[in-house]
DNA sequence: TTGAAAGCGCTAACAT
DNA sequence: ATGTTAGCGCTTTCAA
């Protein structure tokens, strides 16, 4: 061999410098029965001095069907605040039953979430957990069969029915469009991802709910759907304040959204101006000025929760699949507090054009 | 079997249903030449039909020593804006070359980094990604041996010379501290973490480097330490301010220290009397008021270099250990361009007890 | 209490 | 172009 020096001593060579033989060493580094003291101190100094560390790969293959104790988790990105606590959960509750977490951005794309289920199931991992890009899930449902459990997180995937952790979404968005009725707003702004998406279904669906107890009519002016980044959230924000009757309070459903309309607010010195809430919570929010008002969810106990049930689900648990929605809490700590000041139409463009004329597209 | 249901279509089940060998089969999956595109065909409706999926750890089993396109990546908390954006960038380049990477967090306790290398390790991971702790690294070194290459990132590993990617931490907080110098600043508070971290001791001598070089005393009673959370970073500032002759500036040189900080002067009512500069940018720190100057890094970029050298020592790249330096950059965005007011001694700590005394210690 | 043989799912080297 | 044999590092029989 040419580079010996990086190979890794097995149980084999274990054994031949304890002078037992394969399976007494096997049943010292599992801590099975059936072996004297002596023999396993033996088999120990051996372990030691060649700093033997097992192959659990080649252990599982071997105990065909037994667990890897690893799992994969597909995130839209991993770098997104609200996804890394998540992982975070999981890893928790991961680490309390000695699973590796496999961890992975979909990039919300259908090809890539399919790529990398099928190299993990290539990888053995012993299930999933995914928060499901905008696809039918069915295909993926079957390419996993029975032999992979997979929990969702975060939205409910389409096409299947399957155990499922999301927040509350329907009645959070709900909630947070009636904190800005009761600051005694009309007209409320509404920014949400692609409505392929159930969450962004949903949160606009408790808007639409919010409005209608509210006796409001729904005004589909006031509604930018596809806010996916902080990019597209700055223009679906300058979109909303260059019409001609403008939102007096806007709602962002996602934190993306809630970033880029903070900052349009602050180019266009509306931030005192115009009522704002979000949904998800983010680092610094309550230092901005305002500080935010947010519908604050839970990441880190849906990333929990998600890992445990798919641990339940490895533990044999057959009952059927179960929805689990974490509550959410609406911290009002100001943005989302400012009242409704424009009576006459148009006042707040007025204040746009004075303000920051070149924000205003021609 | 009591669970035939979940078993998983094996190489030798797809040439039994297509009526060829293993080693044909083995072919079509592996994309080699020397078989006829009918038998190709052939042996693919099989793999349809079984929904087959290719075992990657038997496979890599069988030809020891190959790679498992797996590697793990250790940070000190996945959730950290810093670290997640480390793990994205990790990602990226990974998924070029169709690797998978397990993140983990070390909660910067050595015990948890060995038992996380051991359990990697042992699952046959490629290589290692690792934000050290602070502690020997000879440990973990002499534990992977040459069987497992290991990149450093973000802060160097003592006892060991390896391959290391940092960002110029002396340099980074010598301009922060210039910067404030610039401004009028002759008190300047440091926040910094425990010092057995490099990165911390590396920050720390750049801001006495840059004291030293404007003629400026060191005050030890302006240095904090032991800075790791957000907590941490709110008493580290009150403590600050409520001495006799508090610092007209802070340099925080984390991102806890920095949000930590925030909230102390927003308390105090200081925010725009004392000047702040920050290491590490976060999201919405250009939103707050004062907007926050910041020497910003490249997590990202860090994170795909980190992962690139590795590859390349998998590569066969044997050249000694090499220490890359990602350079910074200083961003004023008003924070930290506050000039120096205070003329007589007190005035601030004055300020204090009128604006919230219930926050100064007795 | 210990060990020998068979085989997990796959690939390498060598037939045919 | 296709198949056979051996074996990766380990665990499971089952025998001693």
């Amino acid at each position: 061999m040419t580079d010996d020096r990086h190979r890794r001593a097995t149980m084999r060579d274990v054994a031949a410098l304890a002078g037992v033989s394969l399976k007494t060493v096997s049943r010292v580094v599992n801590d099975e029965p059936n072996v004297t003291d002596a023999t396993r101190a033996q088999v120990q100094r051996a372990i030691d001095a060649l700093r033997y560390l097992p192959d659990a790969t080649a252990a599982n293959l071997a105990h065909a069907g037994r667990a890897t104790h690893t799992i994969a988790l597909l995130l839209s990105a991993v770098d997104n605040p609200f996804a890394a606590c998540i992982l975070r959960g999981v890893e928790a509750a991961a680490r309390e039953r000695h699973v590796a977490v496999f961890a992975a951005s979909t990039e919300e794309l259908p090809d890539v979430e399919e790529t990398l289920v099928k190299a993990f199931a290539s990888r053995n991992v012993d299930g999933f957990l995914i928060t499901p890009t905008a696809c039918d899930h069915r295909r993926i449902a079957e390419l996993l069969g029975t032999r992979w459990p997979v929990v969702y997180l975060d939205r409910v995937p389409s096409g299947i029915t399957a155990d499922t952790i999301t927040s509350n979404n329907v009645a959070s968005a709900t909630a947070a469009t009636q904190h800005l009725i009761d600051a005694g707003h009309r007209r409320i702004g509404l920014l949400t991802d692609r409505l392929s998406i159930g969450t962004a279904r949903d949160r606009r669906q408790g808007y639409e709910d919010a409005l209608r107890q509210a006796g409001l009519e729904l005004d589909e002016t006031l509604i930018q759907t596809d806010v996916a980044t902080v990019d597209d959230a700055v223009c679906a924000g300058r979109r909303l304040f260059a019409a001609d009757n403008p939102p007096t309070a806007v709602f962002a459903s996602r934190n993306a959204a809630t970033i880029g309309m903070v900052r349009v607010l602050k180019q266009l010195g509306l931030s005192h101006q115009v009522g704002l809430i979000s949904i998800d919570d983010i680092e610094l929010s309550d230092l901005l000025d305002p500080p935010l008002t947010v519908v604050s969810q839970d990441p880190e106990g849906m990333g929990r929760l998600a890992a445990q049930r798919l641990f339940a689900r490895l533990d044999g648990d057959d009952t059927p699949p179960v929805h689990l929605i974490i509550p959410t809490t609406l911290l009002a700590r100001g943005s989302g507090e400012i009242p409704c000041r424009v009576t006459s139409r148009g006042q707040i463009r007025a204040t746009i054009h004075q303000n920051t004329p070149q924000e205003t597209p021609a």
